[in-house]
DNA sequence: GTGAAAGCGCTAACAT
DNA sequence: ATGTTAGCGCTTTCAC
């Protein structure tokens, strides 16, 4: 593989000015960049990565740390970072810690070594070991915040909030919320957003917790829900309320008749499942686009004070949510 | 961040001895060695991974070019390439072409520079091309094989055939095949695959052109397969078929009493689509895991000659198909 | 406008 | 067993 000795050699020319000429520095005579830009693709000329990282300090990669890469709603916004990253010219790494909150410390630390900055995806991850992690380098955080550290994040309370007002319109009284992990902070905020929202309209609401925010889980916790008598069931995200929506109606219940069911996410396509799922959309794609920006932002200057992204979810209404009718009490 | 320099200050030994101890290189003094571990973690000390990439050649990393890490499928693959590489001490690079195969060459050049080797699902990429990346890193080829490139991939004309076999067991003799993308490779086995079997169990085989292997797209063409005749339908994978199914039985068709309907991947949970989808499990983590291990090796030792395997694929009969009722010619 | 040379952090001979 | 030193490929002063 060709160096820039092999393109000053080629070239006629040091090895410096082969450098600045790559680079677009300045004092380089027109015509003696364009012949060294010839020759370097001629000799199909890469530059070394590492080797210029060792000499600017600059890697030009950043790292994206998260849970999962097979599980869509972290694919889509690693997609989303991936893209914006590679428009940038920056490379991507990524480190896949299994769910395993563990693994995460030994994985981020040996990210950090080879890039310029990371996007943390780590929703288990404790804020100590996050406020570590963005000393260290420019750091951004995806569906999550901390003080003093840049991030974007979907305002869960604030559509579960809408959600649930919505819910309350259509006349629901007593509403059953099927929750996620607990151990997820998503979960927090979405729990905080309804417990507001219901004191707000009157709604009484029933929790009920799940493992996992899974098909087989919702299908699994579809009983409970039936046996809490609720009207109306708040899903912590679409899978599960999907899963939900399978069992019962299995069961013999009529959605949205006798049970009105709502997700989280907009992870479904239309017609995938029917009736089609009330739901919040979450915006994943969006939130890795926004990430990449804004740690380039700050790679760019670290002087910056941090910077936060709170986006706006919107209530999806489809057909799994009815006005409470005349047929229940 | 400490540098070995830091570490070989604080030890007070030099820095050739700290490379040594921190490698597990030969003669050090076991004294020594304690020593210097023990100051290079009280400074939280980390080597530079470009610096030792520069100076042994050896980086360290992988580099994964998919069409889309957004996708399920390549998020699969991606997932078993990643937690292979990461438990063997690699960093993984990935590189998303945006299912674009144009920007496929600018991304594979500039990921070659950072990475010991390459793992390519690139389905639409030239042979040539391939071969020309190979040429310049160890390569390994996912869901495709090059003549001469390392490779795993799923067997999908055994599959289909295996498919096929099934459905004409069941007795049906015109079977309609919905299709993929026109350009994917995978079509192209799945296609001879089902002539061949075709031929061997007397079937009559129709087949139709979808543009995308989609959810939406098999919705779409649901009304063509029902026009076709045929008895059965065998999709190119999961999301086409689940289409087609949602569609068919909108339009008052039952399956599988009516239409046998059958996919390819195996990527629906149990329960998500029913009746049941009977598919062809196509296991692509495990090919993710197996291409790690395959460049791994491949990595170790470079004058190995090329290395091919081959998955069976398993039909997984479920609901979604029955032996042809006397309802039917 | 161009070249010489130092040095980024590390490894790997080669000396001792 | 440990230290010295020469690079790895590149950027970047500093001279010319």
């Amino acid at each position: 593989m060709a160096t820039i000795h092999d393109v000053a050699r080629e070239a006629g020319v040091s090895i410096a000015t082969v450098s600045r000429a790559l680079n677009g520095g300045p004092r380089v005579n027109e015509a003696t960049r364009r012949r060294v830009l010839e020759t370097a693709a001629a000799l199909d000329f890469r530059p070394n990565h590492a080797a210029r990282g060792l000499a600017t300090g600059r890697l030009g990669n950043v790292g994206v740390l998260l849970p999962d890469v097979a599980n869509p709603f972290f694919g889509a916004v690693l997609a989303g970072i991936a893209r914006a990253s590679q428009e940038r010219g920056f490379g991507v790494f990524v480190a896949d810690s299994r769910e395993d909150a563990t693994a995460e410390p030994e994985l981020a630390g040996r990210l950090s070594q080879q890039v310029d900055g990371l996007v943390l995806v780590a929703p288990r991850m404790s804020d100590d070991d996050v406020r570590s992690y963005a000393a260290r380098r420019p750091t951004v955080l995806v569906n999550r915040l901390v003080d003093g550290v840049d991030g974007v994040a979907v305002d869960a309370a604030q559509g579960m909030s809408d959600l649930l007002a919505q819910v309350a319109l259509l006349g629901h009284r007593t509403v059953c919320y099927l929750d996620g992990p607990a151990a997820s902070r998503a979960g927090t905020a979405k729990r905080a957003g309804l417990s507001a929202a219901a004191e707000q309209y009157g709604v009484d609401l029933h929790v009920e917790q799940s493992q996992a925010p899974t098909f087989a889980a919702g299908r699994a916790a579809a009983q409970r829900v039936l046996d809490s008598g609720c009207t109306a069931a708040v899903c912590f995200d679409d899978l599960l309320a999907w899963g939900v929506l399978t069992r019962v109606r299995e069961l013999g219940v009529s959605v949205p008749d006798d049970l009105s069911i709502t997700g989280f996410d907009d992870s479904l396509e239309e017609g995938m499942v029917s009736p089609g799922l009330t739901t919040v959309s979450a915006r994943n794609r969006e939130m890795g686009t926004i990430a990449a920006g804004m740690l380039e932002r700050r790679l760019r200057d670290t002087t910056l004070g941090p910077a936060t992204e709170v986006l706006r979810c919107n209530v999806v209404v489809r057909g799994s949510t009815a006005a409470l009718n005349s047929r229940r009490r």
